[in-house]
DNA sequence: GTATTTGTTGTTGC
DNA sequence: TGCAACAACAAATA
């Protein structure tokens, strides 16, 4: 589930409820994939009697950092979410880190384990997360530099290049076809062959989207929406392409789906073409 | 039983 | 060396 604004939404989610607070306990499954080049006990020590001081989210990234120079790094893959649960919430089957506190317990599950936990020690945040991909909604994010993408990934689908997140941090599936549908850009345009006012449409979208996900998904400040999704309007492709017999919120002509780049793709036949008319 | 899934990484081949 | 394509990871759901 979780790109750029899921991972924003799960993050405030945590830090509303915990910010502030003591971990009392840490439970972990010991043997979860999700752990994978971490050290759990190391990560059990250093959190149990730790503060929560703050987060931050980045792509599809979220780092917790603790007291005592603890950070927690999440990923959530594919199928991962963050709960938050009332105190002596029990550890279901899927929950494969529980945090603690007095207030509430902080859960992270993921059924198909594709996500992951990093845990680093330290004054200073870890690489892996200052090497993130400067942002969409940062100056770094510039036409040039999305242009000059688009020529190195020349013989890729525009689709599949969308999901690179060395250049596009924190666009997935879901937010590669609504960026490629508000642009009308056929998902299987070659990236090298995209006129300069299609790049141009592509870096704007790529924006426009970003800002909107956020605004909707995670709400604009401290504001938080109750659930995921709930304020996304119904003329976003989102809500259609995986409905069958879905049709295009614009030219109201039926959609289509097919894989493109690894991925199930769902685009507008009306607005998007491989050619010129 | 089959096919599907909003993600990333390692391998293969050009 | 760089790029593109694809299998693998795992479990629930239709």
């Amino acid at each position: 589930m979780p790109e750029l604004a899921e991972a924003e939404f799960f993050r405030k989610r945590w830090q509303q409820a915990a910010v502030g607070r003591r971990v009392t306990a840490v439970l972990a499954h010991r043997r979860a994939r999700i752990f994978r080049g971490s050290n759990l006990v190391r990560l059990q020590r250093a959190l149990t009697g730790a503060t929560l001081l703050g987060s931050a989210a980045a792509a599809k990234q979220m780092l917790f950092r603790f007291s005592g120079g603890a950070w927690l790094g999440v990923h959530l893959g594919m199928s991962g979410e963050l709960r938050v649960a009332p105190a002596g919430y029990r550890q279901q089957k899927h929950d494969h880190l529980v945090l603690r506190t007095a207030a509430a317990t902080l859960v992270f599950s993921d059924p198909r384990m594709f996500g992951r936990v990093q845990f680093h020690l330290g004054a200073l945040p870890p690489e892996w997360w200052t090497k993130i991909a400067p942002a969409i909604l940062s100056p770094a994010f510039t036409l040039a530099a999305v242009a000059a993408f688009l020529h190195r990934r020349a013989g890729a689908p525009v689709k599949a290049v969308l999901l690179m997140q060395e250049r596009f941090p924190g666009v997935g599936n879901w937010m590669a076809d609504e960026i490629l549908w508000r642009a009308a850009i056929h998902p299987q345009r070659r990236a090298g062959t995209l006129r300069p006012a299609e790049v141009r449409a592509l870096w704007r979208e790529c924006r426009h989207v970003a800002r909107l996900a956020l605004a909707t998904i995670a709400g604009r400040s401290d504001s938080l929406p109750p659930d995921l999704n709930v304020n996304i309007p119904r003329s976003w492709l989102f809500w259609h392409r995986w409905e069958d017999g879905g049709r295009c919120p614009k030219t109201k002509a039926p959609l289509v789906r097919a894989t493109i780049g690894g991925r199930t793709t769902c685009w507008s036949p009306a607005r998007q073409k491989l050619r010129r008319p």
